[in-house]
DNA sequence: CGGGGCTCCTGTGCGC
DNA sequence: TGCGCACAGGAGCCCC
């Protein structure tokens, strides 16, 4: 489940690769590579140099010296260990395809669920994921959060009037980018607001708390690495260290933390929920 | 439009 | 102790 605080925590940690050319591509499992064809693939890497990393939403975007983009979305089950090193957490099973750098070291893409996705593009900016990508949340203003709520921002920016529920707006990467199952539920905790709540009944102090408690809880994890609650791990192969302060994700029937009471769990749009019924309020 | 459910996959961890 | 299966949830898609 790496979310916006995970890959930007990998993001950073890729900047020693920066400048390193691609000397070999290994694909041991050619699913994870959605274009081109797995030999158009690795030849468009071959002999090629890492201009740059940057990041949009949960997307990793390569900018390589040939002009093309290497992108890479982790999806739930996506590792990117450097270096890799054989007595480590990587190669292993899961590496599915492996990038020699000109160091003579491995850049390994670990995915155990196969869900991840690799693409080569000419301009990564005209991909469609991009196009859609709803603004980050570091990205805005209250003001701008608060009319995206209410759906009384620009047409263009694809906003409408909002009364589904806010734990799904939030996870919607075309309303805001970044903000994954894990964070929308220590986020709306944080705001003391129930997850099933219609986004466009907010009042105007539960917009303003709700959108700091997004961009606090983004920070406070980045700060400490992200969250390693299932395969995520920093680059090094390190567990990221944020899953010891999380209020209410994976912890159904245990104590909340501020009241005592238990803390629920139910589904929405597919994904675990989990909430405190007495702090957050319908 | 919202919402629910299914799909891509596989390793883990639970219940029996 | 072993076996089988529900579950994890990013994002796209389909249908009502």
């Amino acid at each position: 489940m790496p979310e916006l605080p995970e890959v930007e925590t990998i993001k950073r940690e890729l900047n020693v690769i920066i400048g390193k050319k691609i000397t070999d591509v290994i694909v041991n499992n050619a699913k994870v590579i959605k274009e081109p064809k797995k030999e158009k693939f690795i030849k468009e890497l071959k002999n090629v140099a890492i201009k740059n990393i940057i990041r949009k939403g949960k997307l990793l975007i390569f900018e390589l010296s040939s002009g093309k983009s290497l992108t890479i979305h982790l999806k739930m089950t996506g590792q990117l260990i450097y270096p890799s090193t054989t007595l480590g957490t990587s190669p292993q099973k899961s590496t599915r395809v492996r990038f020699k750098l000109s160091d003579g070291k491995f850049l390994d893409f670990n995915d155990r669920r196969l869900f991840g996705e690799l693409r080569i593009i000419d301009d990564w900016r005209k991909l469609k994921f991009i196009k859609e990508l709803g603004p980050e949340p570091f990205d805005i203003d209250v003001k701008k959060f608060a009319a995206m709520l209410k759906g009384t921002s620009r047409p263009e920016s694809g906003s409408r009037p909002r009364s589904g529920k806010i734990k799904v707006l939030l996870m919607d990467q075309k309303f805001i980018s970044g903000i994954g199952n894990l964070y929308a539920n220590e986020a709306l905790f944080r705001a003391k607001i129930h997850p099933q709540r219609p986004a466009n009944s907010l009042s105007k102090k539960e917009q303003e708390l709700l959108f700091k408690e997004i961009k606090d809880t983004l920070s406070e994890a980045i700060k400490y690495k992200g969250s390693s609650v299932d395969q995520y791990v920093q680059l090094s192969g390190k567990p990221g260290e944020y899953s010891r302060y999380h209020q209410v994700y994976d912890r159904e029937g245990e104590k909340c933390f501020k009241c005592k009471s238990e803390i629920k769990r139910i589904s929405l749009g597919g994904r675990g929920t989990y909430f405190c019924p007495i702090c957050q309020k319908l």
